[in-house]
DNA sequence: GTAGCTAACGCCCCGACGGT
DNA sequence: ACCGTCGGGGCGTTAGCTAC
């Protein structure tokens, strides 16, 4: 089995006129421009290295917020490969009988499917086996429960010797293999990747309409016994005008209900 | 039977935080 | 700047329990 650390730079949209929405496209707001990975064996043995610059095609000028971050020019990334090529190299990269994609934060893998999906291009080989290397090494170090640490911080924190600026592809991915390194146990177990579909919110209600036959079993399941045809369109009303809140009647604060 | 209380659960919003 | 995730808190629903 090998263990494939990566890390993805993103650029994205910018609204360069004040005021203005900015460009971003919703099918792919996060578009790859760099990807550094390290390929490891069993042993944790560096067995293969990819560093990767890819030519923007979705946003072809620099966020100035991306520019300062991750110190990358538009003249480096024109000399760039496609997402094609690149997505040719990983996958070539990543052959293997049994390989898992470790990462910091769940966002690079997702990010990493958008592209694809944007591109049409294969999807990875099902299922995508990864590690979340981020959430481990927050409770390795002890971070409050719903608290992620930083790459930077735990790296810091574990004595791996920063030698390289961070916010780059392949040394934030170099800097992920030495934390995974230094927290690994035998409880980090690879999880399977699902990409996940947007489930029902308040806006979208409206494409839905009243499941009557259950809103009635509901009512007999209570009452254990069949309701007329009068009682249930009266439940029927009942149901749509509570919805409504029209007869809602203002609780006076000061009187508190008892505990 | 009715009313009141409460635990468990699901859903949603919001803020904190981390990613580029 | 912008996007995504997570947990806490608020709220509503359901169902079980208790007291009257």
């Amino acid at each position: 089995m090998n263990y494939i650390v990566f890390d993805l730079e993103f650029n994205q949209g910018y609204n360069f006129a004040k005021g203005t929405k900015s460009l971003n496209n919703p099918k792919c707001p996060f578009e790859i421009i760099q990807i550094g990975a390290i390929k490891l064996n069993d042993h944790f043995e560096t067995i293969g290295t990819l560093d990767v610059i890819v030519k923007p095609e979705i946003y072809t000028t620099l966020n100035p917020f991306v520019r300062e971050l991750t110190g990358i020019t538009m003249e480096e990334l024109n000399k760039g490969i496609s997402f094609e090529k690149m997505y040719e190299d990983f996958s070539n990269f990543i052959k293997s009988d049994r390989s898992v994609l470790c990462v910091w934060g769940i966002a690079d893998i997702k990010e990493l499917f958008r592209n694809i999906e944007f591109y049409e291009l294969e999807p990875l080989p099902s299922p995508t086996e990864y590690i979340d290397i981020q959430s481990y090494a927050s409770t390795a170090l002890d971070c409050k429960k719903g608290i992620n640490i930083g790459l930077g911080n735990a790296a810091k924190l574990l004595s791996v010797p920063i030698e390289s600026q961070f916010h780059d592809a392949f040394n934030d991915a170099f800097y992920t293999t030495e934390v995974f390194k230094k927290i690994y146990n035998k409880e980090i177990k690879p999880n399977i990747y699902i990409p996940k579909v947007k489930g029902l919110n308040r806006l979208s209600a409206r494409n839905y309409k009243i499941d009557l036959p259950s809103l009635t079993d509901q009512f007999e399941k209570m009452f254990k016994r069949e309701m007329s045809i009068d009682e249930k369109s009266i439940i029927k009303l009942a149901y749509i005008m509570g919805k409504t809140n029209q007869f809602q009647i203002k609780i006076d604060p000061e009187i508190k209900p008892k505990k």
